[in-house]
RNA sequence: GAGCCUGUAGCUCAAUGGCAGAGCGCCACACUGUGGAUGUGGAUGUUGUGGGUUCGAGACCCAUCAGGCUCCCCA
């Protein structure tokens, strides 16, 4: 181990039954997002400084992303998130897309975090956004988008959560509480990290900021409350969508989610493990009006969230909910009897690939019990033997790997024969 | 960026400052035309890395790397 080179710290290395639950998030994610006809896009994975640097803070981006000069002097940087390239990908065509426009994507991301459970630097990420339309029914569909995919897993809604709030319900709250515009962010930083302290505390911290005993009260009172939504017709009308769209028992409205980031205008979400030992959202998403305002564009409302495959992933493993590993995506294995025979069996089994199967072949005479453990711990389910007694007679033994029973057929019937089996 | 915890065989983990071990897995054989089960035998290692203290360090000290927990952050 000493002088190898190790990965880079928070990447991770995808062994094929990690890929595959990688594959297996991908795969339910596309299905999600193509059974509300989401078309499928990408952006480029490294993007010039100034993307971001126009959107987020100049601190914040240095700090948390990969970014390096190019040959040509140029600062880039691999992407932290997908929006803004979505942006100017929008703006570019503004004039000629079909409106609302339906995207999803799935790719790599790049943050430099500290890694712990659930956070890596290197993370993939679905994104699934909605644009051209402002209407609480639009959010509620991009939700619904979030609650198939739970579905589709198996979390149901006893073991995992949506939470939806409003921006401008809150907004209109502060301003009762006479909380002024330049507090707010504040405010809503406070909001965020209610879970994260104790009560005495939180409330120490909360006056620190500069609240009055009332505001706080007045505050802990909105967060209290949960039937806020019904006096909101943003959020009745979702409600009422996600009724419609058949998700609603996935959907709890929250007063005390806000998510950090500033550009959420109106309805904002977020789905959790309901009792996993993560605390981190699996996706969140909301509202942005202004999306295309820092890139040229003309303003242009939308809806989108985004969901990482590490928190997701875990997860899905903690709750048992990924399918087996199926270690061969060859289900046959031809054996080789001996050097004799070793090229009668590569003929064979090309025969069969010729047919559609997926084949193994030893690529190597060795010995039938090895061989044959061998696709015992590929757990393929068919071993084919041609052994000299077959080959004299045209036949071929298949045998059946699950229940240990084996025929002698035609060598011209193995395949009917195999199919049943598989 | 800050604090705390951890790092020993492929994996999970033992070992009072005194000969580095167990279980599982792996390999071979029992089984010369057939996997899973069983039995027998076998190999496993620069104790993350680099220094230091000590007659002697896996253990103690310092540094460093990686992972975990928390804070920060989450565009």
């Amino acid at each position: 181990m000493a002088n190898k080179i190790q990965s880079v710290k928070g990447t991770r290395e995808f062994y094929p039954e990690q890929m595959a639950l990688r594959n297996f998030i991908y795969e339910k994610a596309r299905a999600a997002s193509r059974a509300f006809g989401y078309q499928e896009y990408d952006g480029p994975f490294i993007e010039p400084i100034d993307l971001y640097a126009a959107k987020s803070g100049e601190e914040l981006v240095k700090k948390q992303s990969f970014t390096f000069e190019d040959r040509g002097g140029d600062l880039v940087t691999l992407r932290p998130e997908l929006t803004p390239s979505l942006a100017r990908m929008i703006a570019a065509k503004q004039n000629e897309l079909t409106y609302p426009v339906r995207w999803w994507s799935f790719g790599p991301f790049w943050r430099y975090e500290q890694p712990q459970k659930g956070r890596a630097r290197e993370f993939f990420q679905w994104n699934v956004d909605m644009l051209g339309v402002d209407s609480p029914e639009a959010d509620a569909e991009l939700i619904a988008v979030g609650a198939t995919f739970l579905r589709s897993v198996g979390l149901s809604p006893e073991l995992a959560r949506i939470y939806v709030n409003n921006r401008r319900l809150m907004d209109s709250e502060f301003d009762n509480l006479e909380i002024p515009p330049e507090t707010r962010l504040v405010v809503s930083n406070l909001v965020d990290r209610r879970s994260k302290m104790e009560p005495a505390k939180w409330d120490a911290y909360a006056l620190e900021l500069g609240l009055t005993q009332k505001q706080l009260d007045g505050l802990k009172d909105v967060l209290g409350n949960f039937d806020l939504w019904k006096k909101n017709d943003e959020l009745t009308r979702l409600f009422a969508a996600l009724e419609a769209l058949g998700v609603a028992e996935y959907v709890k409205f929250d007063p005390n989610i806000v998510r950090g980031l500033l550009y959420y205008t109106g309805t904002v979400f977020e789905a959790f493990d309901t009792t996993g030992s993560l605390r981190r959202a699996i996706f969140g998403g909301g509202r942005y009006d202004n999306l295309l305002a820092d890139v040229g564009g003309n303003p242009l409302s939308g809806v989108g969230f985004a969901m990482g495959d590490v928190v997701s992933g875990i997860i899905l493993q903690e709750r048992g909910l990924v399918p087996e590993f199926e270690p061969s995506p060859a289900q046959v294995l031809v054996t080789v009897f001996d050097e004799k025979l070793w090229m009668q069996s590569f003929a064979l089994a090309a025969e069969l690939r010729q047919a559609g199967l997926n084949v193994m072949v030893s690529p190597e005479p060795a010995k039938l019990p090895k061989q044959f453990k061998f696709a015992d711990k590929m757990k393929m389910k068919v071993a084919l033997v041609l052994g000299p007694d077959e080959m004299e007679k045209g036949l071929v033994v298949v045998k059946n790997l699950l229940n240990g029973e084996q025929v002698q057929v035609k060598r011209e019937a193995a395949l009917d024969v195999i199919r049943r089996i598989l």
